[in-house]
DNA sequence: TACATACAC
DNA sequence: CATGGTGTATGTA
């Protein structure tokens, strides 16, 4: 073996323990020294014990696969191979090559930062975090293997000069403001990972560009000579790179830019300025450069034709570089031919080593084992790894999801007393009942995690009937949940290091939106809409969408499983090919219908030179319904049904439907003008980074409260919940009661869950039928005023080709819309108790 | 639903 | 001295 480090037993160990050199920064370093380094430290502690056991879980999962794949027979394989091809062909025929994905990252984000700040740091080894945790290093650094979510002590071993500094993440997140607003410019509706990572679509922005003026793509040098010195002005590119075929694409743009560009020049007042051209590398070396400009931190970038390659790529030249992998099946395919797997989102350590276990890897490997993955992993599991051996993953950048929980959790010193726990238990209920506060939230799940001195963990749920929020109503069963495994483990204490409160299931408090997600679910035939779920409704919808496309990038997180639907006899799986029939099919016709819905084009604003933005807001703007409808509504191959009359519309054309709903409507009421519900809710994004963060704030004392705006509008939340469940059988109890509401007709006695009024009918059909009219008056009433249109007005720009990606009107499925338009808002700021530490390095979901 | 795992930052 | 916190997805029972 090339390791002399390791030892045997430490072998397997270094998958877990070892360094990962698979980041930028750290090339051509001792990876033998620096791990033995790591390992000695290490060696002894629980926590190393506990690494030792899970590594030896891995490693049992799999011989269990090895043995498995030592039972596949040829003709299981072949039948395999057969259907695999099937896939692929289907999934090949959804290729869409169509957009410009990028993918953007800050350099060493807040080490950066802190140097930036410090110049006494610049030239020596620094990382930001604790002797507990570092959440990220300089370059300087690296190259003695000191990386994020490495214990600072050890990192002291590694490189005694290294400079700790504590986080300051106030500031990083003023940083990330300000890069947010550049990224606003080339994509309204980009996508924030955390405070220094996004994804934007530059497709629209693209298009816009080719017919803009040279005064707008012209940026200014900084103008006030920075104080720490040196200061280039060129937007340095380090990568040969390749050559720029963007005039291709956007060769046939009829009716680009409906805007004349007011051209005022912007470097008039003297400078240095700089021109940027109008292919995607100039358009993306133009943004990195403003994010130069303004905050004097570098930043790297990824162009590509999906989200996955875009994310890969932005690696490649990291840091301070980008690379764009052109938009064709050639440079795609041969670019994920050499890709390492462990480089690909979602491929983590445990599945990185079963596959390596196989033979597997790189994703060429990946493409030849398919037939064999395709037998040892799950479906989910090993679909993914077609789509990554393609190259291919989502087009379409999501908006972010509504949460679907909210934790917190401490560790801390050893924590044995009974008494201890329980308060300490209460407290963590407390800071989580404020945070759900903040965000009016409830829920009908707590969640109890424990990690013990030994590094065990341990998590204990309950359901309750209704949802809860407050301190009292959560502690009340976080505690018997604790007290449970107090007793459980009795005499002996619990020996804690952790404890952890969570709230899941959420139910919408929200007044208006249930109204509308019932409808859905009543579209949705023969579906349950468990009264209460209307946010998984549009989940739901939003992941059809996104999987329509061409995969999401998720992982395959529980991983491979082998088929337990296997049956013996027979190895192969036959829903397969249909289901991606559907998946296409759907696809098809959501794009069409997306296509009508596109949102405006207008982003490609430049930020110094103010090109006129809108006069774009001329198009019908989609209703409310409309909105629905084409993220949530029947979508059937004939077109699209109409939520007044619930006949099928003959269009894909929202516009045209949307006409076909005023008619229903009797009035051309077509657009309830702007949108923002002022009640919308706070900006989770930045919740969520704060929540994280929390406890260094406090360190530092600068926690602002800036934005309390989860004002009390709760009042009249919890009016009317209950929704109409799609009563299947003959028992409408069976509709579930949502939460506030207990409208549910018990006996054989039908109650309109909308007007309350008893119906006296047996008929189901007949009381469905009562409570659509019903709907439909609410929705009526909110078409005609009060309620906000969701804000992407249909675009009229570009058609696209056929089967690209980019569905649905991100925001459509709900009026809710957190907005991520005004990077500017300001964060609602948490205050919290004590508390954690440092958290790695873009860390925060937004 | 409950729990454990994997994964991303 | 000393190995984090928040959130999501998936597999399985």
């Amino acid at each position: 073996m090339d390791n002399g480090a390791a030892s045997a037993k430490d072998e397997g160990l270094l998958s877990r323990m070892a360094l990962n050199d698979n980041k930028a920064g750290m090339e051509g370093l001792d990876r033998d020294m620096i791990n033995k380094i790591i390992m000695e430290t290490s060696k002894g502690s629980r926590f190393y014990e506990s690494e030792l056991k899970r590594e030896h879980q891995v490693n049992q999962r799999i011989e269990k696969i090895m043995l498995q794949k030592g039972q596949i027979t040829e003709q299981q394989l072949k039948k395999a191979q057969a259907q695999v091809e099937r896939v692929v062909s289907e999934l090949e025929r959804g290729r869409d090559l169509t957009r410009l994905i990028v993918h953007v990252d800050m350099d060493a984000f807040y080490a950066a930062v802190e140097m930036r700040d410090c110049p006494e740091l610049k030239d020596k080894p620094m990382a930001v975090g604790s002797m507990s945790m570092l959440s990220t290093s300089n370059y300087h650094a690296r190259k003695y293997g000191v990386r994020a979510a490495m214990p600072g002590f050890i990192a002291k071993k590694l490189c005694p000069n290294l400079v700790i500094v504590p986080p300051n993440f106030n500031k990083y997140r003023a940083v990330s403001e300000e890069i947010r607003e550049i990224f606003a410019d080339y994509d309204p509706h980009f996508q924030a990972v955390s405070l220094d990572e996004a994804y934007l679509d530059f497709t629209d922005h693209l298009e816009q560009r080719q017919s803009w003026p040279e005064s707008s793509r012209t940026h200014r040098c900084r103008t006030n000579s920075s104080p720490t010195g040196e200061e280039h002005i060129e937007p340095e590119e380090a990568a040969p790179e390749q050559i720029d075929l963007s005039p291709v694409l956007f060769e046939d743009s009829p009716n680009s830019s409906p805007f004349l560009l007011s051209s005022e020049g912007v470097c008039a007042s003297g400078g240095a300025c700089e021109v940027f051209g109008t292919s995607v590398e100039e358009a993306v070396k133009e943004m990195r450069f403003r994010i130069e400009q303004k905050t004097m931190l570098t930043a790297s970038a990824g162009i590509a034709p999906n989200m996955m390659l875009a994310k890969v790529c932005s690696d490649k030249n990291k840091p301070n570089g980008q690379y764009r992998l052109p938009s064709t099946r050639e440079a795609v395919m041969e670019f994920v031919q050499n890709l390492p797997v462990r480089k690909v989102s979602g491929i983590g350590k445990v599945s990185e080593k079963m596959l390596n276990a196989l033979g597997i890897s790189n994703c060429a490997h990946l493409g030849q084992q398919m037939a064999l993955l395709s037998l040892l992993f799950s479906e989910t599991a090993w679909h993914h790894f077609m789509q990554v051996s393609l190259g291919l993953s989502s087009t379409y950048i999501p908006r972010h999801e509504e949460r679907k929980s909210m934790s917190t959790e401490r560790t801390f010193k050893e924590l044995s007393r009974a008494e201890e726990q329980f308060s300490l238990c209460r407290e963590l209920c407390g800071d989580l009942a404020e945070d759900m506060k903040k965000e009016g939230l409830k829920g009908k799940t707590v969640t109890l995690k424990l990690k013990n001195v030994n590094f065990e963990v341990k998590t204990r749920a309950q359901t309750l009937q209704s949802a809860i929020a407050t301190l009292d109503e959560i502690f009340a069963v976080a505690k018997d949940l604790l007290k449970t495994e107090i007793e459980n483990e009795s005499p002996q204490p619990l020996r804690l290091r952790l404890m952890g409160v969570r709230v899941s299931a959420f139910v919408s408090l929200d007044d208006k939106k249930p109204l509308q997600k019932s409808i859905i679910g009543f579209l949705q035939t023969g579906k349950t809409d468990s009264t209460d779920s209307t946010q998984e409704m549009h989940q739901k919808q939003e992941k059809e969408h996104f999987s329509n496309h061409s995969v999401p990038a998720w992982p395959l997180a529980g991983l491979p499983s082998a088929q337990k639907s296997q049956k013996p006899g027979e190895g192969g799986r036959t829903s397969e090919p249909q289901s991606f029939f559907q998946r296409a099919h759907a696809k098809r016709l959501q794009l069409q219908a997306a296509k009508a819905s596109t949102e405006e084009g207008g982003q490609g604003r430049d930020a110094s030179v103010s090109a006129p933005t809108d006069g774009c807001g001329t198009s019908a703007a989609p209703t409310e319904a409309q909105a629905s409808t084409s993220g949530c509504g029947r979508l059937t191959s004939d077109g699209l049904t109409c939520p007044v009359c619930f006949r099928q519309v003959e269009t894909t054309d929202l516009n045209v439907f949307n006409e076909h709903i005023d008619r229903c409507l009797g009035n051309s009421c077509g657009n309830p003008n702007q949108s923002n519900h002022p009640d919308s809710e706070s900006d989770l994004e930045s919740e969520a980074e704060c929540k994280a963060l929390e406890g260094v704030n406090r360190c530092r004392g600068e926690c602002t409260t800036e934005s309390a705006k989860a004002n009390g509008d709760e009042e009249s939340q919890s009016k009317r919940e209950a929704q109409p469940s799609l009563i299947k059988d003959a028992h409408p109890a069976s509709s579930v009661t949502g939460a506030n509401h207990e409208t549910t007709p018990q006996s054989s006695v039908l109650i309109c869950p909308v007007c309350q009024r008893t119906q006296d009918t047996g008929d189901l059909t007949l009381f469905n039928h009562h409570v659509d009219l019903c709907l439909n008056q609410e929705v009526l009433h909110e078409l005609r005023g009060q309620t906000s249109p969701p804000k992407d007005p249909p675009s009229l720009t570009r058609n696209r080709t056929e089967d690209t990606g980019h569905l649905l009107p991100r925001q459509a499925c709900k009026g809710k819309s957190k907005r991520r338009d005004s990077p500017s808002s300001p964060n609602p700021k948490r205050t919290k108790g004590h508390g954690p530490r440092n958290t790695i390095d873009k860390f925060f979901r937004l």
